[in-house]
RNA sequence: CGCGGGGUAGAGCAGUCUGGUAGCUCGUCGGGCCCAUAACCCGGAGGUCGAAAGUUCAAAUCUUUCCCCCGCAA
């Protein structure tokens, strides 16, 4: 079970390492973009790609018979993005189990890979874990770390997680299905929660911290982008640098505009944005942007 | 028919309302200055103005159709 794009190459990993599938649960397909047409989902294009049945159902809470039918030995689970039902966690004869995007118990919920990044983690990685009833809250069988690199945002962190999740998949499954894997119980006292990002979480606070604000600015780099408001629109910085601590204007004021770089005071320091896209504009670096957007000096970001 | 912005030199933009010599910043090439430079000065190259049709003496600009890109919403 399993839906975006990480999903897909540790499912094709999977099959090509030679593990039989009797089919896909991912989400329903969307409509994507201004047309509104409907886009397949990355798994499913694996699994047509290998023959495999898929299904999606709108509410999978209350539509799993289906499975039984299939007669899965197990259920392996990657970013599906419903909460599955008790009644389909009993069906396979060995169980479920969940790839998570974080070393567990730090940041159960949806979005664990974004969280690292917002919060500056250095390290983060994937657990492999016994699905329950209750999010993300199962026995633990292996871990694989991953480090996070000051270069890193959402998309290369992806990446690195996308390899981990193969790697440890394919070293773990074995050893499960022997049971040799026994099992860590979470430490209730050490859980943390990533709930789904909103959109309106994606306008940076100028009240935050200059690390914090690099934090949102890469944990949402390049989708969906973090954005300050400038001129009445939306600003998206994909990408930036604390330069120094220096404070010698007003947070959100622009201190410098020319090739040297373009700067925004903040709280505690000052951030260099180095990859912008306005409203209705490409993305671009900076010096692109103020060649067509000259005289920002001293305007102020909100 | 979801809402909105846009397509002009290698890049980013102005010019379009009010039709009349293709402009700005940057890059690039050549030269100069300097101990030196991403700084400064001088000069050059580089455009079928997204496409097609129409109106006009004359269209980047006005009319119509089409293509493509981006933001939002889903």
């Amino acid at each position: 079970m399993g839906t975006p794009e990480i999903s897909a190459e540790v499912f094709e990993a999977m099959i090509l390492d030679g593990y039989r599938f009797v089919g896909l649960i991912a989400q329903p397909d969307r409509p994507v973009g201004r047309k509104g047409q409907l886009e397949k989902v990355p798994t499913k294009v694996v699994a047509e790609k290998y023959n495999i049945p898929v299904f999606q159902p709108v509410k999978i809470r209350k539509e799993y018979d289906f499975v039984k039918e299939l007669r899965p030995d197990i259920i392996i689970t990657l970013a599906y993005g419903q909460i599955v039902p008790q009644g389909l966690l009993d069906i396979p004869q060995y169980g479920c189990l969940n790839l998570h995007g974080s070393l567990l118990p730090k940041y159960r919920g949806a979005a664990p890979i974004q969280y690292a990044l917002i919060n500056g983690d250095k390290v983060t990685g994937m657990t492999l874990m016994e699905m329950v009833a209750a999010m993300d809250a199962g026995r633990m069988y292996a871990q694989k770390e991953v480090e996070i690199s000051d270069e890193d945002n959402s998309t290369s962190l992806f990446k690195k997680m996308a390899v981990a999740a193969k790697e440890l998949i394919l070293e773990a499954l074995p050893k499960y299905i022997d049971g040799q894997l026994k099992g860590v119980e979470q430490d209730e006292t050490q859980v943390s929660f990533c709930p789904t990002i909103k959109p309106e979480q994606e306008r940076l606070d100028l009240n935050l911290t200059s690390k914090e604000i690099l934090g949102w600015i890469r944990g949402l780099s390049d989708h969906p982008g973090a954005y300050f408001i400038l001129e009445e629109k939306k600003l998206k910085v994909f990408k930036a640098q604390i330069i120094n601590d220096l404070v010698s204007a007003e947070v959100g004021t622009i201190v410098q505009a020319d090739k040297r770089g373009l700067v925004v005071q903040l709280k505690d320091g000052q951030l260099s944005l180095l990859e912008l896209q306005k409203e209705g504009k490409n993305r671009m670096d900076y010096k692109s942007f103020l060649n067509g957007n000259q005289g920002l000096l001293n305007k102020k970001l909100d």
